[in-house]
DNA sequence: CATGTCAGTTGATCTACATCAAAGTGGACG
DNA sequence: CGTCCACTTTGATGTAGATCAACTGACATG
């Protein structure tokens, strides 16, 4: 095992295709709640490319990505655009107490979700104070890579923040148990470059040109068109320009 | 009235000078629930540019501005610097729930904080869940501002920038009671070239020269090193790149 | 098998902002 | 009332990343 080890054990995940284990929302459940939750929910499919919600739009449900991966972004008038979140499987999304969704919400892969009625969920809410409680840790989670993101955008220069994104997806990624034995590890990268220049704040160019750079480098090799290898975690981890144990992103 | 009343509608904001008044904790707290946190409860002051935590450090408590300006950042390991919240007058800082701040919490201005042992205010949650409800709600709020700043950060031109910080600021200042009937806004900018520059994502040069652009195009009025008044806060407002309404920020 | 489309790459050039450097300014304090 | 110091402004120059544009390669589709 290579000393990467450690800083690959991420994020409590728990959603196993879904038969309500979402770490969002039920890791303290009792029996009879999950019965409640269970009769409230339902699953939704989207076509990678597809808008699950508009900015300003009525979003009367709330949800768990089951399989595949949304973004959250915002739009300006002219068009300009900022991902403003990722929301890989197990993460939740929309807020209980909101009638419309802040942001745009879209598909950046097949997706499904599964979501629960509002009303139904936040009067559960009320009755099952934990749940409250667990959404709180949650969105405390999710501030803190917000701004864990801000520093990223704010002041980190293009190659750090390519590099960044690749060592996040990969501590996320479901798929690193396909890690070799040699310490390498091969993942999907699930995003175009243009998702990737809007989440990172770049033009797709720029995008594209210091991933070709990392590659020339062998900081990462390239399969295809989206399969990823990292040769060494912990020389790519010295790109990001964060201290040693990495950020707590995504 | 001008037009751009409306626009400044702000913020419930509700902490004279704290007699237990925050909006973060109390808005729905019984008058027994109010002796507790009463009982809890302690004032620190600081000065301009002393540290209230440093990033890592333990924090025992939970707090609310009563008076003055405190700033959360981030360092990077070779200084680079975000500062990724703002807490004015009433906002709320510390998590229950965690041990340690992950921001530095500096005080910007001389800083008066209300502060409640950490502890027994988790205990109070637990027996009292409309607190907690509050803080989900709240935390929710800096979550969108987060995001919204995020968009700032990733997107928008210098320019935009300083437009958007300073209607921000101007909109949750206290003092836009003392607006002139004229429809000119008159109010303190309680930070430094440096602070704004570190909110910013760009370098104090920068700032000051935005500045200077913007008040000889008559967008703002300097008065002192501080004082700043807007002659008209619709103008100003387009410069921010927001549409129409503006951002909920900070 | 030509044909179109779509994601990605690469090159040439431009520009907004950073960087380095030097004055200016106001207000606190002896 | 001078003078000192932290803050601010302004100028000259450099550069990372944006912009504009052309090309590639992997597919689908008729």
């Amino acid at each position: 095992m290579t000393r990467a080890t450690p800083k690959l054990q991420p994020y409590s995940q728990e959603c196993n295709d879904c038969p309500i284990r979402h770490r969002a929302v039920c890791a303290r459940c009792e029996p009879d709640e999950l019965d409640l939750l269970e009769q409230i929910k339902f699953y939704r499919s989207f076509e990678a490319g597809q808008t699950v919600v508009w900015a300003g739009d009525k979003m009367d449900f709330v949800a768990s990505v089951v399989t595949g991966i949304a973004t959250l972004s915002q739009t300006m008038e002219d068009g300009r655009r900022q991902m403003v979140g990722l929301l890989l499987p197990s993460d939740f999304a929309g807020r209980p107490g909101r009638e419309t969704s802040p942001y745009d919400v879209t598909a950046a892969t097949d997706l499904v979700m599964c979501c629960f009625r509002k009303k139904p969920f936040q009067d559960m809410m009320l009755r099952t104070p934990h749940i409250g409680q667990r959404l709180l840790e949650m969105t405390l989670d999710e501030l803190d890579a917000a701004r864990e993101w801000m520093l990223l955008l704010g002041r980190k220069t293009a190659r750090e923040k390519i590099a960044s994104l690749i060592c996040i997806i990969a501590r996320r990624d479901a798929s690193l148990q396909l890690r070799a034995s040699d310490g390498q590890l091969r993942f999907d990268l699930p995003l175009t470059r243009e998702a990737m220049s809007e989440y990172l704040g770049l033009t797709l160019e720029t995008v594209s040109r210091q991933m070709s750079i990392l590659r020339k480098e062998g900081l990462i090799v390239t399969e295809g068109k989206r399969q990823i290898i990292i040769p060494d975690f912990d020389r790519l981890l010295e790109e990001t320009g964060d201290d040693s144990d990495g950020g707590f992103l995504v």
